[in-house]
RNA sequence: GGUCGGAUGGCCGAGAGGCGAGGCAAGGGACUGCAAAUCCCUCUACACGGGUUCAAAUCCCGUUCCGACCUCCA
């Protein structure tokens, strides 16, 4: 896999069987949108491929629900605006995002992590572990009370993102607003004081107060990975700063390296732009659904494109994809029952050669067209295949029962045609066509499907 | 301004020195009461200007444009 901190592929090391993976999960102050879909589908092929290889993945997702420490004074917590604005409880808006987030990869057939760790469940570890950086020297208690990590004291900051300590130098984007205490401008909070804030706040040995953001993941990996995290996956954008500064702190406090490969996920363009409300263009997972494209559709247009590579989802590609699906599971049907997986060498290269699953899928299409290989081995290929792509093709493509109204339908139509009452027989077609159902006309009558 | 990617046919997208991926859309044909689905056929591209080479979409230099990150973000 690329890592982004040595700017190189490197191969996963597993140890004994087992590979250790850490995905920076939601903060849940709303749905997930397809941009961050990607990014957890994007653990989600990596733990495949590896279980593929016959190895046994750990894989930890986290879950931000203490919202975001707001860099400067006019940053709000996102949980705490979005309380504000629903007057609900705050917790009880994460619980409701968090159901919905886990709702969503089961959509996408993504495998559960062996823990979704919440960040407001681990705050003593958080709190033990600001402390243990305050004593070994790379956290200090800013002028202001809150906790700063001292950036000046981790020799390789900037290994990620390439960013130079010297170069970081404030007010060229946004206007900068000095955040009180800390020593010097790149330093970050660990500890934030309560201040204002009435929710959301804990005791700790500093007075009341949060969390910054990137101490979480810091915490909760060594905790629940035991300080060893052979893959960390994260959207690009989290490279800078969180990544690095999760990085400085995990590394200080264990005096080690903890990430071995970090992996990042390039960003999502919806219709040629990047999504974001002022555009009007996030799409969920539910747009994708009343659309009436299945979820698993959008799984299949991402393996399509490079996860390191910035892809533009448009509808034209969802719907693509859905006719794609489709037809494979059609076939799959066609091609038998059988349960039998065949390996194909094509297709477990191209997944362990940096998640190239446009070659993989590439390939399957050509399996599907080549006359040379037989029915049995094309099923049992594709089921090879369906391990890491996810796309249930084994499912029989009409699933929902269909209504009596539907089945009257249909009835009447068969009749229409015997009678050669086509006027009758097409608006019937119409009428099914409306209700979700695709009549087909062959050789030895009528058929049908859901669309 | 700094750092890093990218530019391929109507559209989406692989490929990384030689034999021109694939998909979608479109057009033609087969089939059909008509459709749909399916099958067959057609459409031949690498931003621009130089250079290296027997040979460049692919390597090098320059230019233009687009995007990402640079303390909200997946």
């Amino acid at each position: 896999m690329y890592d982004t901190r040595t700017r190189d592929l490197k191969e996963i090391v597993d140890r004994e069987g087992l590979v250790t993976i850490y995905c920076c999960g939601p903060t849940v102050y709303r749905d997930a949108h397809v941009g961050n879909l990607r990014t957890f589908l994007l653990a989600d092929l990596i733990s495949r491929t590896l279980q593929l290889q016959g190895l046994e993945v750990d894989l930890i997702q986290n879950i931000t629900d203490v919202g975001h420490l707001a860099d400067d004074f006019q940053g709000e917590d996102k949980l705490l605006a979005e309380a504000e604005r629903t007057r609900i409880d705050p917790f009880e808006i994460a619980r409701e995002f968090e159901d919905r987030f886990h709702q969503d990869l089961a959509l996408l057939n993504v495998q559960p992590a062996r823990a979704y760790p919440r960040a407001s469940e681990n705050m003593q570890s958080m709190i033990e572990s600001i402390q243990r950086l305050i004593e070994i020297k790379s956290a200090y208690v800013g002028s202001d009370g809150s906790v700063y990590f001292d950036a000046t004291s981790f020799e390789s900051y900037g290994a990620i993102s390439g960013n130079k300590l010297e170069a970081l130098k404030p007010g060229h984007r946004y206007e900068y607003t000095d955040e009180g205490g800390k020593k010097f401008h790149a330093d970050w909070a660990l500890w934030k004081l309560a201040g204002a804030r009435t929710q959301m706040i804990w005791d700790s040995p500093w007075g009341l107060g949060f969390p910054g953001w990137h101490i979480e993941c810091s915490a909760m990996s060594i905790d629940l990975l035991d300080a060893h995290v052979d893959v960390h996956v994260g959207g690009i954008d989290l490279r800078f700063p969180h990544h690095e500064n999760e990085r400085a702190q995990s590394n200080s406090l264990t005096h080690s390296e903890v990430v071995q490969t970090w992996v990042h996920g390039e960003h999502l363009l919806f219709e040629g732009k990047k999504m974001s409300k002022s555009a009007g263009n996030v799409v969920l997972l539910k747009d994708i659904k009343t659309r009436g494209i299945e979820p698993l559709a959008l799984r299949l247009v991402f393996l399509e494109n490079r996860y390191r590579s910035q892809m533009d989802l448009t509808w034209a590609a969802l719907e693509a994809a859905h006719a794609t699906l489709r037809r494979w599971k059609n076939s799959m049907a066609q091609w038998g029952e059988a349960k039998d997986l065949k390996i194909d060498l094509d297709l477990s290269q191209a997944f362990a050669q940096d998640l190239d699953t446009p070659r993989a899928i590439l390939r399957l299409r050509a399996i599907e067209k080549d006359q040379t290989i037989g029915n049995q081995d094309k099923r049992a290929i594709f089921l090879f295949a369906d391990q890491v792509l996810g796309l249930s093709l084994a499912e029989i493509p009409m699933s929902k029962p269909i209504t009596g109204e539907v089945q009257r339908l249909l009835d009447q139509r068969v009749i229409a045609r015997k009678t050669k009452n086509w006027s009758q027989s097409d608006s019937l077609r119409d009428q099914l066509a409306n209700l979700g159902i695709e009549i087909n006309d062959g050789a030895a009558g009528q058929s049908w499907h859901w669309k």
